[in-house]
DNA sequence: TGCCGGACTTGCGCGAGCGCAAATCACCTC
DNA sequence: GAGGTGATTTGCGCTCGCGCAAGTCCGGCA
């Protein structure tokens, strides 16, 4: 992979990525191998070679919530870097991934040499703060099953690929990933993806997700919220 | 208020300070005056001089969730100049507001002057994005309950002032703002609060909310999500 | 001082979706 | 191919908390 392809390295001159080159290191991870562990100390800057990776914080009761997948190129683990924070989440493999990574004081020479890299941390902060914005609304504002839709589909549309069958999505997703990125349980997203597998909304085989019918999901994503029942259609009838 | 003291341009030199204060252009907003609207094209980088700010983002289907409250010496509506969006969401004042902001061009050319100004922007959003995360893993994991006494308690710590009778949130809330804020209905948050009240958590006068015993919220903002039943008490028993 | 509109409270009914449990299925290892 | 581990499915009961609606409180304005 050329390194400009990272989100962290765009259009930086071929002098910066030869230095970044002799500074990286290369790790593999097997499936569920665990990257780096919430809480502790942040050292590296992470970026994602090849393969998939979920991030996930738990709370002091147990629970615990995806906060996000990292798919190829992508940075991760590196935002505490700058905040002196502890690591807030934990990163396992969803499948084999070849990680690169820089310490720290080699990723703050080349931000000294190269301020282009601030701004592209800039960037990818600010687009994910607004998924993030975006995920908070969903949450606070949806319905299971439309939480669930619009995960499915923010999924597709951010790791997929177009295939005869419809979207793919490049991420190997267990019914529990898919619970705990949509803020419900096992036994609901469990249902609902087989209700929808049945209607042809979507296809699943071996651990990966296709959308077949995007509209019908979209659709059901923005299925007004807290206000699905017949008892409300006198309400939604006259606002169009 | 000394520019200083705006988290965008801390530990910048005297001259920057200068400079940035010529270019600023300040105004006034009265209660529920909107500041920006969802939507928008992003012109200006802000930064709130005194006062409180809210930060709505609405749905296509109609329902909204307070995505962040904004209080003085905070940034906001600043990313989307970097990422080349439209504003997300829509800045209502809460009470009688200062504005101060700067064109985008004065913005970038402070930020190649002095790169400070970028490492700044990354430190606020990398604390912005733990937060969101934290609130991410919080709306998908908790219970109403546990969800409105969270999201009081971070309020309180992040514009908080100590008081005789407790500690005072310095940003005029009505029942509404709370529910959306913690992803809830007004009438749930309504009921929650003057339950509180009653046995003394918290005290609420002419908008204002004191946190009269943190750890109290904090037990029940901590209590395990989805399983305070008595029939769970058996597992809940051999862990603690 | 009296009027008015918006915010807050509260009783009621109910259904979405959670916790539980048990059966089934897919995949990996040996 | 056999055994085992973990993922998935699905029926059941039950509660949380939402929608509704009516009443109350409070502050502003004339």
């Amino acid at each position: 992979m050329n390194l400009n392809e990272l989100e962290l390295f765009r259009s930086l001159p071929a002098a910066a990525l030869e230095r970044l080159r002799g500074a990286m290191r290369v790790e593999a991870f097997v499936r569920e191998a665990i990257v780096f562990r919430q809480g502790d100390p942040a050292t590296r800057a992470y970026a994602l070679g090849a393969g998939s990776i979920r991030i996930v914080q738990t709370g002091r009761d147990g629970g615990s919530a995806i906060v996000r997948f990292i798919t190829a190129g992508e940075m991760f683990g590196t935002v505490p870097l700058f905040t002196r924070q502890r690591l807030p989440a934990t990163a396992f493999a969803c499948e084999e991934s070849r990680v690169l990574s820089w310490s720290e004081a080699d990723l703050r020479r080349m931000i000294d040499l190269y301020p282009a890299i601030a701004m592209n941390v800039i960037a990818v902060l600010g687009v994910r703060l607004a998924d993030m914005q975006e995920r908070v609304r969903d949450l606070a504002t949806h319905r299971a099953q439309s939480r669930i839709a619009g995960a499915v589909l923010r999924l597709a549309a951010r790791a997929g690929a177009d295939t005869a069958g419809g979207r793919a999505i490049g991420i190997p997703l267990r019914r529990k990933d898919v619970a705990e990125f949509s803020g419900t349980t096992l036994h609901t997203a469990s249902r609902t993806l087989a209700a929808w597998e049945k209607t042809g909304l979507l296809a699943s085989s071996s651990g990966h997700l296709t959308v077949r019918d995007r509209d019908g999901l979209r659709r059901i994503a923005e299925e007004s919220g807290p206000l699905p029942w017949p008892a409300c259609r006198k309400f939604r009838g006259d606002e169009g």
